[in-house]
DNA sequence: TATTGTTATACTCTATAACTATA
DNA sequence: TATAGTTATAGAGTATAACAATA
């Protein structure tokens, strides 16, 4: 038997509505991505290393808001499929350089095209480019 | 030594920026709960317990969006801080009927008035009421 | 003293399978 | 057989403290 619930004292949050969106859209990349095998993590990673070759682990962590503790299996599970590599940096040695290796940016072109596909979709369902843009407008002012 | 990094290969996907969003909100949800000791997902449960008396756990696990199964514990802890309880129900004896204790309902009456309090600053944030609907209204169209 | 990468650890959230008692 | 609540469990994600090497 189902019953028609009340959702009017949550479903006008904005923070419930952003999970629930989040969520949605996880689970789409999660499975769009399965054969690349790449997970949104993941993704930001390979993307920052591309655009920022030499970047230090701190920084992309900060980057990406995320504890550089736990940046650290992240990074070290793309070098142990050779996407990335972290060296020994010149002037600081204490400090590493993330860089892509060639297998990494193969990696990267690749899921370029497929998240390219995929934002499409979501643009189409928000309406248009102009919706998009507002979208990701409002979401900026909330952090 | 502060580096300026190139963030343009992924600010402007909406996953990213929803997860960012949503980490921010929850963050300061938290810190604004924390007297009341209530979490995100506990306020919502609490509000669907509030507006659905008799309510059965599993419809209420599908209406937030998450596994039954781990919605025990959550009605659980809530049922042993006497917020809610969890009667046998009448008709059908395998499942339960969530209430409201009167302790749950003056939870439930101050987690809103901080709750009313919250929002308003993200709809100053975000511009006015009119910005938040339609965010409201884009998230919608995203899950 | 402070910072970088790292390890260790604990806590939370989520997903899946399987059990029990009812239907 | 199917369903409701539950248990058990494993996998992620996140946060904090502390350490060795280096600055």
């Amino acid at each position: 038997m189902t019953r028609s619930i009340d959702t009017s004292g949550i479903d006008g949050i904005i923070g419930y509505r952003l999970r629930r969106a989040q969520m949605a859209v996880f689970a789409r990349f999660m499975k769009r991505f399965a054969a690349a095998g790449i997970k949104p993590a993941e993704y930001s990673v390979l993307i920052l290393a591309a655009d920022n070759p030499g970047l230090r682990p701190s920084d992309m962590a900060a980057a990406l808001g995320i504890q550089r503790a736990n940046f650290v299996a992240l990074a070290a599970g793309l070098e142990e499929r050779g996407l990335i590599e972290r060296r020994a940096a010149e002037a600081d040695r204490r400090s590493h350089a993330i860089h892509l290796t060639p297998a990494g940016a193969k990696m990267v072109r690749d899921i370029r095209m497929i998240q390219d596909k995929f934002e499409a979709e979501f643009v189409a369902e928000l309406g248009g480019p102009a919706e998009r843009d507002l979208l990701l407008k409002l979401l900026e002012k909330l952090g």
